[in-house]
DNA sequence: CAGATTTTGTACTCACAGTTACAGAAAGGC
DNA sequence: GCCTTTCTGTAACTGTGAGTACAAAATCTG
């Protein structure tokens, strides 16, 4: 008796947060007003308001949902069969190809909403280590196993050298808003990789 | 006769930009109103509009003092003595420092801009670029100089190597809004530089 | 001192951001 | 078919963001 009474919605529930999640991160968090969310999420106000409560939830919800799309690229790319090494700059490139490609130069929305509301908004700066945290986890696990199998040099701490490759994804995520010339970052990142 | 005529104005334009620098990095452009513009810049709605037009000819203004300020750290940093890759730890250290010591981790102004406005103000976008490519080339000079010295291996292509090194650091700027510790930033810079 | 000129403070405007109110629509339960 | 419940659309409302208007104040010039 609990969920199947009254009038259905009319919308899907996970297809609005998507579309939410890629207005917030071509626009940011600020900049998109409730008009340019009911205008692009087909929904009327009456509905964003009694679905999702309020701009700032609808935010959480679209941040998670990054985290759960996109933390499986990353995974996917360093999953990949073939010498690590040459995994790590893939994952980079691939990134770096994402963003080149994008017409709207979105970056990463966990990386933007660091730059526009960490430091104000607790919650969400939160999210974003998290996801900071668990890519680096990721990166952690590729560097061990690469030593391990004797792939890379064992004297780097495999913490600090997966840390300086979250460093490097979030400076060319910043820097993919901005510069214009795809393969001048692309060779940057053989030099990050030249190291390990 | 052209200047001196009519009532003199009650502060110091400079000061007032620097006010301005600050506010807007720590709040980033949009969150920050003109009513916190006259609260902290100390001078009344008229003068600011008067002397600076509208908030985004203020802001132009505080980007380019910021350029002119900022530059000149890593500029310092890379021209003490000492062996280039001490220089070059030791530049990103400081800034790591510097964000960490900021009790607002405000981070770095060009790089929020860039994740803030890069993609919609052409103007800021280019304006942040050129502080990018401006630092790059201090880290290309550094890195030419120390593969001509014979202290760094010359079969890195310098560009690559400083174009790295800028995003290193812009990935720092980042990451200290919202990671807490700043040794494990410090051991990832080592990795960064153990590549050279 | 009488303009002329520039700066300042205050009050105002206008639009829009974010949200709420509420009446009606569309379902299920009995 | 009626009651209850949930959803939807529209119309509000309140606050504030960004900027303007303009009269008064403070200077320089002659």
């Amino acid at each position: 008796m609990v969920n199947s009474m009254g009038r259905p919605p009319t919308f899907e529930r996970d297809e609005v947060i998507d579309k939410a999640m890629d207005l917030f991160w071509r626009q940011g968090y600020r900049a998109t007003t409730p008009n340019d969310l009911v205008d692009t999420l087909g929904i009327g106000k009456g509905s964003l308001y009694h679905a999702f409560g309020s701009k700032r939830e609808l935010f959480s919800l679209a941040l998670d949902r990054y985290r759960d799309q996109q933390a499986v690229l990353i995974d996917r790319a360093l999953a990949e069969p073939g010498p690590i090494k040459d995994r790590i700059i893939a994952a980079m490139r691939l990134i770096i190809e994402l963003n080149t490609t994008d017409a709207d130069r979105r970056g990463c929305l966990a990386v933007n909403t660091a730059a526009e509301l960490a430091t104000v908004d607790e919650d969400a700066g939160e999210r974003v280590s998290a996801m900071f945290e668990r890519t680096t986890g990721a990166f952690t696990d590729a560097i061990r196993a690469g030593q391990a199998s004797g792939e890379l040099r064992t004297d780097l701490d495999a913490d600090a050298v997966a840390l300086h490759l979250l460093t490097t994804l979030v400076g060319l995520q910043v820097l993919t808003r901005t510069t214009l010339d795809p393969e001048r970052l692309a060779r940057s990142v053989e030099v990050a990789v030249a190291a390990l």
